[in-house]
DNA sequence: TACCAGGAGAGCG
DNA sequence: CGCTCTCATGGT
């Protein structure tokens, strides 16, 4: 059968600490390299010299869909001149300078971090799996490649019962996600009208959605969004500033809130996702610690 | 076993 | 404003 591919040209693209940083829950590792459904479509991604190797199930005349998702024409450059040239800073950039931020469908952000509330990564990847294999349209795959599924429109999640949503396992996660469907499927909540205001506005907005709090509207600003300024402040982040910039005394929520919005700069949610990276993978003091992930 | 997880929201002082 | 509790589930 005919496949699509395709090579991306690009440079300081840690492929594997982007698709596996926590932003978002469908890839899996194959070896060297990564499958996903992006949208409506079945992706394998491999990184090679100078660049990333892209395949698809189907033919494609243009990629550019591809491209948007993982940012590839994004000069890193010009985004870490932005970062504060701090210690802490330096040292998360180091640790993994080619790490990047996809931007993702608004949809399955907003879902896949309503799910996220108090769950490991490793968890919401299952949930979220689960989601889409019971309840996600089928795609085209290559063959011999396992059969893969879709994110759930909102349209097919309205249409479920809450409790086909709770043997997902996303528990008391589920009427926030039924009744967002429902609202979205009805074009009540518009995820397209958010992209037209200022951040403030289009975070006030996610925000009316019950179980959407500040950290998950952050993180579908900055994941979905490409809001740059959203800086979601998770357990991580939290560990993070405290040890990092405020290590001999104890800092209230309040004020890491406050630094996290004012010390970080302009693509101060970018500079997030190093620090959240570097919490998550560098090795524990003292040893004995837990592996995160 | 006990604790915790990329939280949110309600109740209370 | 602050603190505390609950929600559901499973990894470590």
């Amino acid at each position: 059968m005919a496949m699509g591919e395709h090579m991306l040209t690009v440079r300081d693209y840690d492929l594997a600490a982007t698709l596996d940083s926590g932003q978002a829950f469908r890839w899996q590792r194959q070896g060297t390299a990564w499958t996903g459904v992006i949208d409506r479509c079945w992706v394998r991604l491999e990184a090679v010299p100078g660049g990333i190797r892209a395949q698809t199930a189907v033919p494609m005349t243009d990629w550019q869909w591809l491209r948007d998702y993982l940012q590839s024409e994004v000069d890193l450059a010009t985004v870490w001149r932005t970062f504060p040239a701090d210690p802490p800073m330096l040292a998360a950039m180091a640790a993994c300078p080619g790490l990047r931020l996809l931007r993702q469908d608004p949809w399955e952000c907003l879902v896949s971090f309503m799910l996220s509330a108090t769950k490991q990564i490793v968890q919401i990847r299952q949930i979220i799996a689960r989601l889409c294999e019971r309840h996600g349209t089928v795609v085209a795959v290559p063959g011999g490649a396992p059969p893969a599924h879709a994110f759930p429109k909102a349209g097919q999640l309205a249409a479920l019962s809450e409790a086909q949503l709770r043997d997902c396992k996303m528990g008391f996660r589920a009427p926030n996600v039924l009744a967002a469907a429902r609202r979205v499927e009805a074009g009540e909540f518009d995820l397209e009208r958010l992209r037209t205001l200022p951040l403030a506005a289009a975070r006030e907005e996610l925000m009316r959605l019950a179980g959407v709090g500040g950290k998950i509207a952050d993180c579908v600003l900055l994941f979905a969004y490409g809001f740059n300024g959203a800086f979601p402040v998770d357990v991580w982040i939290k560990k993070a500033l405290q040890e990092l910039y405020f290590p001999r005394r104890r800092a209230p929520d309040k004020r890491l809130q406050r630094f996290a919005a004012s010390h970080f700069g302009e693509h101060g949610g970018y500079a997030q996702q190093y620090l959240f990276h570097y919490m998550r993978t560098r090795k524990p003091p003292g040893g004995g610690g837990r592996k995160a992930g």
